[in-house]
DNA sequence: AAAACATACTTAATCGTTTTCGTGTTTTAA
DNA sequence: TTAAAACACGAAAACGATTAAGTATGTTTT
């Protein structure tokens, strides 16, 4: 491991000499810039980060609290989406991701905070968490350089999908395809699903349409085996829908499956329509009518707001960034 | 932030026997060792990685290589499922996981290794990386203790998929189904699609099975699109194939399109497999028959292997773990 | 020509730990 | 009783960088 120290010795200058040259400060020579780069590069020097750290306390190091209950975060496909756009943002400006984990499980015990505290992160973004856990709460509150994803928190950055656009512009299309009979299988209580929710009544009532109780269920996300029964449920209803919502392109996947069991065709017996936008639904019979959340923007604008608190605290705006999804039409909502 | 100076004030001891007694070393005494460190719990202290980093050489970080030219990497099923697993278990060890990037197209120009250097990863997993790059093999053959995921290095730790055994299943379940004209579209160069080819070849020949020219086409993975395109040259030939296998499900999909577009049927007029297993087939119409493969599994390994390797460099053996997957007979398959 | 100022370095302290030697005290063995 | 061994703790030097403050030159200014 060659270190600033050889460096030095190798060009007959000072250790201070090296780190200013190597950090481009403007009291050194160009010249004697120019060759202890060059030195350094021939050397195959290569910087501590600890080191560095230790001295400077930045880590050019971003946590992302990225864990589910269910260990489904990683390969959900909502979550990996961003995280793989925000994972590219960040590093592109200089700053490395890595996880963050309570330790719950592990040997070394250390909360959400304790372990960013630990690493020194210099921010941290939580795109996939339990937001009502507590270690989640003492983190967003703890005063580090802090964006959520898809839940606010008051006084912090949020970036959040705009659910209740998203919700309007479906079921209003819906609408206009001429369905009067609309149910909605949600998810389980979030401020996600809340938005949604409230959308999809306001726009009913908005459009005059009437939604029974019993058409409003709710199942959970991504569980194909609860969207499967709930759509049973609504199959047996003495007065069924025309068309029903779900949670998730996934949870329509269970849905879809229920009603080709019973021998009915989609779209000409009953329409459905998914939430996400997820890379498969648009390979499928019939393509899947969906609203699809730009998940590549929410990671660049969690990315460059995070990046922007951290090294311009004062003048970054502490805001909520909502990201627009898009209607994909598809063909799983049929013309009544 | 409290460090091991206010506790040792604290505590009216020097910092020595602080650090001695949370690191529980023995010449510390048993009821000091718990006065310190009650002391430094109510104190709310937080151990600083850097400054332990700078002084032991140890992070406790794994760096994970998961790059992938299309961007696709988190978004790629098999490697997600990977990289979860993996993850975990590293966790469990009381390891952390950070991404490795080259930053090929950042600011701060760094290769791989000059970023593990940087960073002082204990160890390095390669998940999902193009393994004929020259960064890859100058990380490999760094002497930085590294497991690789699906690709062997001659003297490192691989971990694979058994992709010689599961074709050689597939195809057996297929031929045992009754067919006998099977065509293959196989993925683009790797040492993943060359074990499924040859398997398949072998396999094909022992079963005394003809592969024409014909059947064998490369398309690539994921590629929905070139998928649907070899199919329709495969239903195009004058003697059609009465089953095609994919790379993997997702291109199944694509080849299921086209196959539905000429108004055929799964698995009435032609048969079709995937490979991986991703959850989604499961609940597709038909279900479709594929290799599941065991990413769980996979990445357990590469973690249990790595860590040890880190920890017990001496008595770890060097070896390729082969890890078998499972047919999922599905019934895109069918009897002929 | 002296004072003032740049310029280009160097010195040395420091970041928060770990760890090697001590060193004083107590226990054990002879 | 006393030398040896065991125990419990402390002093101080690292680890590899950064940076404030100082110093020795040469260059302007007045």
């Amino acid at each position: 491991m060659v270190l600033m120290k050889d460096i030095a010795a190798a060009c007959g200058v000072s250790i201070a000499t090296v780190s200013k040259a190597l950090n481009n400060h403007s009291d050194i020579g160009e010249e004697t810039k120019e060759h202890i780069r060059n030195v350094a590069k021939e050397m195959g020097y290569s910087p501590n980060s600890a080191a560095k750290a230790l001295k400077t306390n930045r880590t050019y190091n971003i946590g992302v609290v990225f864990s589910h209950e269910d260990q489904s975060g990683l390969t959900h496909d909502f979550f990996a989406h961003v995280l793989d756009s925000f994972k590219n943002h960040a590093e592109q400006k200089g700053y490395d991701i890595t996880f963050i984990n309570s330790g719950k499980h592990e040997m070394r015990k250390m909360s959400y905070l304790d372990h960013c505290r630990y690493r020194g992160f210099d921010g941290v973004a939580v795109i996939c968490a339990n937001f009502y856990d507590s270690e989640v709460e003492d983190l967003v509150k703890s005063g580090i350089p802090v964006v959520t994803v898809d839940h606010v928190f008051h006084d912090r950055i949020a970036i959040t999908s705009d659910n209740v656009k998203g919700m309007r512009d479906l079921l209003t299309y819906i609408y206009e395809q001429g369905h009067r009979k609309v149910a909605y299988i949600h998810g389980v209580t979030s401020s996600v699903s809340q938005g949604r929710l409230t959308s999809f009544y306001y726009t009913a009532e908005e459009l005059g349409m009437h939604v029974p109780d019993e058409y409003v269920l709710e199942a959970a996300y991504r569980d194909t085996k609860k969207a499967y029964e709930m759509t049973e449920k609504l199959l047996d209803l003495p007065d069924p829908p025309t068309c029903i919502c779900y949670p998730d392109d996934f949870s329509a996947f269970g849905g879809m499956n229920a009603i080709k069991e019973r021998g009915l065709s989609i779209p000409e017996d009953i329409s459905i329509a998914g939430y996400d936008g997820i890379r498969i639904g648009r390979h499928l019979e019939p393509q899947l009518t969906t609203i699809r959340q730009d998940t590549a923007e929410i990671g660049r604008q969690a990315a460059e707001k995070l990046v922007s608190l951290i090294e311009r605290p004062k003048s970054t705006l502490i805001e909520q960034v909502v990201v627009e999804g898009i209607l994909f039409k598809g063909k799983s909502v049929g013309k009544k």
